[in-house]
DNA sequence: ACCGCCGGGTGCC
DNA sequence: ACCGCCGGGTGCC
């Protein structure tokens, strides 16, 4: 994972899971009752506390729970009395593990856990002390109850990961996976294209995932690692209403699940445990990223083979419609899903064998079906489609649905008849708000691709696959949607993921890591461009011309180039001589934009006015930093703020002439205790004097801009060149021409409409729907569809295909290697060989844009390094 | 539960 | 016999 995606991860406070964060004590309890419920507990296994403020017996009551969520009794009344105004204040929350079991058949032994708010630990201490539980120094509970309190506390001493190392974890997290899976299954007859020997692996191990009914290692081996605190499956089942039923006054409050209304188990409930990840392609940190920048190829497959009969089970109702294999493959080599590639981007897929759930099948009456439905965002609906009609075999007759479209057919009997159903978020997310057809259908199997984008996971499964390129975008909670999704047993849980993973992690916890690790380990597969199977590369990608086009300026813009160098160049030395260039990076920068700018296009040079020290009164400043701040946004440029290493986003500036989001220096205050400090010069900041720009005042400028009369430029002609000379060789070549300067690709469009060129634009201003639109456009191959796409760099999202461009010209260097990288691998279909053209300006700032980018990562480093370990704060 | 606790039966040795 | 002791009944909250 990239530097930047894990940020959070290991930055502390954002993804703190709540205030529940301070261990004040552990004590030894006692669970009774034990004989009058059905779920077991293992030793060294996790539970859960539960409030039953309804219980007829006793107000205080706290009912014991398995991870599966099966009552395992009581806690002692004395106990629990405590306890009760602990939980019900929310002094702290308890979390509760067996350290062993006894030969008593009646009781176990409990050791619980208090986590709490720093404020609440008097109060807590207090009244647990009340209730004759009192705490040494030493953290250990004295007085009453814990008579073998010596056994159960076993206090493991740990050493917490450093951020690095944490970030250097993460960053493997999804490395190595499915390195000894050698068994390999061939496509479904129906499939037309053979299989890439990868692929056949990735099926083996799809269906696999998906017939399973043995667990996987992980759950296996629990034992050995450190996710002991999990029952896999009732090793007592279900004891059977033996006991006594619930009295008449019973009431049946759903907290407190009557055992004896549950439908007997399975035998093994462990089958429904059971989640894969398949992760399809790499990414290189960002940290390191060099010239040999990873290729990227997305794969997917997808198989359906006659599993349904092994599978069927009480809860999955009437079962294959008729015996006609549908197996469905999409061999990775057509399979263009391009992701939302940030800085890299992994795809990934995650199955899981969803539980039956048996309180939740008995309130819906849904329609089973053997069909599939595919969820994905709208831009890559076409992909599917293709992928579908190209590699299914003509012969065969699929039915595949498009449910799209205000005349999409929402009945529920029409869809699980069909064999496919494509569908996009928005439709799923518009159509929840009525009555979904969708969710009125049990589908035998449910993809979701871009499957990150998830917010509200309850469709009902059998068994569930995620594609994603980024599974983690801002931490590791991205990931528990996922599981959530998935049912991923017991993790979509919120207790038991953030016990077991999220707060271990956020805190620096080598087990919670090593869950972390162990759990993505065995529900993944990633797939990368450089991933090898039996030492071979799973893909020889086309190759992809890069030629340098070296661009000289007429002698007029030499001249103007050569002012603002020197001009530049002094106000640098005196920087460097001053030993504050750090602190006037923004200047420095900016100096920089204005010669990058001067080699694309005079006009994208924002006028500015003199430096910020000339600034006397308070409002002049910031007159000046408004202006600043407008001539980077108006530049259109890629401008990355240094805390998210994205794209700016709802910009400010700060006194010392630093551009960020508004959000990240806000949180970059709020974590730091006295002062804050910008990150890049470390100045003094507070939030009050962060300077925004007035609303409107951008359009006016770009307003002013168009007024003036459209001149060319050495480089705007060197363009032009290429593409007639390309028109006069082949007039049905696609090209794409990006620039990270949005109001260059203004200036463009004034010479391209002169000579009629068809073109569309594309760049971040664009609304999703009218992005699409465009693509859409410009991928067809209609006689009169555009053949230019002016694209901005950073306009790239989830699912940019230019499969049809066969050209690419890249205005001018970006600072970033990598987003060019990703931008040409965008039209990269697995077709034809793409040619990209680098136009750079001789003798001139564009040449060494490659060093000056090496030097800013490293400042933008440095300034995270102090910002993320604490006891460098003060220096 | 091979416990603790309760409460009835019982009562020199 | 206003006790001790015995032994059966009993058992989460």
């Amino acid at each position: 994972m990239s530097f930047n995606r894990w940020r959070f991860a290991w930055s502390g406070r954002p993804e703190m899971v709540d205030l529940f964060s301070n261990r004040f004590e552990s004590l030894q309890g006692t669970v009774v009752g034990l004989r009058y419920y059905s779920g077991g507990v293992n030793p060294l296994e996790m539970v859960s506390l539960v409030r039953e403020p309804q219980n007829p017996h006793d107000r205080n009551a706290v009912m014991v729970a398995n991870v599966d969520g099966r009552q395992v009794g009581h806690i002692k009344k004395e106990l629990a009395a405590a306890m009760a105004f602990v939980m019900d204040n929310n002094l702290a929350k308890v979390e509760g593990v067996v350290p062993y079991r006894t030969n008593n058949a009646f009781t176990m032994p409990v050791s619980l856990s208090f986590w709490g708010a720093e404020e609440n630990r008097p109060a807590f201490t207090q009244r647990m002390a009340q209730h004759g539980l009192k705490f040494d120094s030493k953290g250990t509970m004295s007085k009453s109850e814990g008579s073998q309190g010596g056994r159960a506390t076993k206090k493991v001493v740990t050493v917490p990961l450093s951020a690095e190392e944490l970030k250097n974890a993460f960053d493997t997290l999804f490395d190595g996976l499915m390195e000894s899976q050698d068994g390999e299954k061939e496509a479904a007859e129906l499939v037309s294209t053979p299989l890439l020997p990868h692929q056949k692996q990735a099926l083996s191990w799809m269906c696999a995932c998906e017939n399973s009914s043995t667990l996987p290692p992980f759950w296996e081996q629990r034992g050995a690692l450190s996710l002991t605190c999990f029952s896999a499956k009732d090793s007592e089942g279900p004891r059977g209403p033996t006991g006594r039923p619930y009295g008449p006054g019973q009431n049946s409050d759903h907290h407190c699940p009557d055992p004896y209304q549950l439908p007997p188990r399975e035998a093994s409930s462990c089958a429904e445990m059971f989640g894969q990840v398949v992760e399809m392609s790499v990414e290189t940190p960002q940290v390191t990223v060099s010239t040999d920048v990873q290729k990227k190829k997305p794969i997917v497959l997808l198989e359906d083979s006659d599993f349904a009969v092994a599978l069927s089970g009480p809860t999955s109702g009437p079962k294959p419609k008729n015996k006609r294999s549908a197996k469905k493959t999409v061999p990775q080599d057509d399979l263009d899903i391009k992701l939302k590639k940030k800085k890299r981007a992994t795809k990934q897929a995650i199955l899981s064998k969803a539980a039956a759930e048996p309180c939740i099948s008995e309130t819906t009456e849904e329609l089973s079906t053997r069909a599939t439905l595919i969820i994905c965002p709208l831009s890559v609906l076409s992909n599917w489609l293709d992928q579908l009609e190209q590699h299914v075999r003509a012969a065969v007759q699929l039915d595949v649905y498009l449910y799209y479209g205000p005349e999409r057919n929402r009945s529920t009997s029409f869809l699980a008849s069909q064999d496919v159903v494509l569908t996009t978020y928005n439709v799923v997310s518009a159509d929840h708000a009525n009555k979904s057809p969708l969710h009125a259908v049990r589908w035998l199997r449910v993809v979701l691709d871009e499957g990150h984008v998830i917010r509200n996971p309850n469709t009902q499964l059998e068994r569930s696959w995620i594609l994603s390129g980024t599974p983690i975008q801002k931490g590791v909670k991205d990931l528990w949607m996922l599981l959530a999704f998935l049912r991923l047993k017991p993790f979509h849980i919120k207790e038991w993921w953030n016990r077991v993973i999220q707060r271990p992690v956020t805190q620096g916890d080598r087990t919670g890591l090593l869950n972390l690790q162990t759990l993505v380990r065995c529900v993944t597969l990633r797939r990368t461009k450089t991933s090898t199977v039996n030492g071979r590369p799973l893909v020889a990608l086309p190759g992809k011309a890069v030629c340098v086009e070296r661009v000289e300026l007429t002698w007029q813009e030499r001249h103007e180039y050569e002012l603002a160098r020197s001009e530049g160049q002094s106000t640098v030395s005196r920087y460097v001589a001053e030993g504050t260039v750090l602190s006037n990076y923004a200047d420095v920068l900016a100096i920089l934009m204005t010669l990058r700018q001067l080699c694309c296009h005079p006009d994208l040079v924002a006028k500015m006015s003199a430096s910020l020290s000339a600034a006397t009164t308070p409002a002049e400043l910031r007159q000046r930093l408004v202006e600043k701040l407008r001539a980077v946004l108006a530049s259109g440029s890629d401008e990355e703020c240094c805390v998210c290493l994205e794209s700016v986003r709802l910009p400010v500036i700060t006194h010392c002439a630093h551009v960020y989001c508004q959000p990240c220096i806000a949180q970059v205050v709020a974590s730091e205790r006295e002062t804050a400090r910008c990150p890049l010069c470390r100045s003094d900041i507070t939030v009050s004097q962060l300077v925004e720009v007035p609303p409107g005042e951008l359009e006016r400028q770009e307003d002013g801009a168009r007024c003036e009369r459209w001149k060319t430029s050495s480089k705007v002609e060197t363009l032009l060149g290429n593409l007639l000379r390309l028109r006069s060789e082949d007039p049905s070549i696609k090209c794409l021409v990006v620039s990270q300067f949005t109001r260059f690709l203004s200036v463009l469009e004034t010479p391209l409409r002169e000579q009629s060129f068809s073109f569309v634009r594309l760049d971040g201003t664009l609304s999703q729907k009218r992005r699409a639109q465009v693509i859409q456009e410009f991928q067809s191959s209609a006689p009169d569809s555009p053949v230019i796409m002016l694209l901005s760099l950073k306009a790239g999202g989830v699912g940019l295909n230019l499969t049809a461009a066969s050209r690419v010209f890249l205005m001018e260097p970006a600072w970033n290697p990598a987003a060019e990288e990703q931008c040409i691998d965008r039209c990269l279909g697995q077709r034809r060989e793409v040619h990209v053209t680098k136009f750079i300006v001789k003798d001139s700032v564009e040449e060494n844009m490659v060093k000056i980018q090496r030097r800013k990562q490293d400042i933008v480093e440095k300034a995270f390094g102090s910002k993320n370990r604490p006891q460098d704060v003060s220096h």
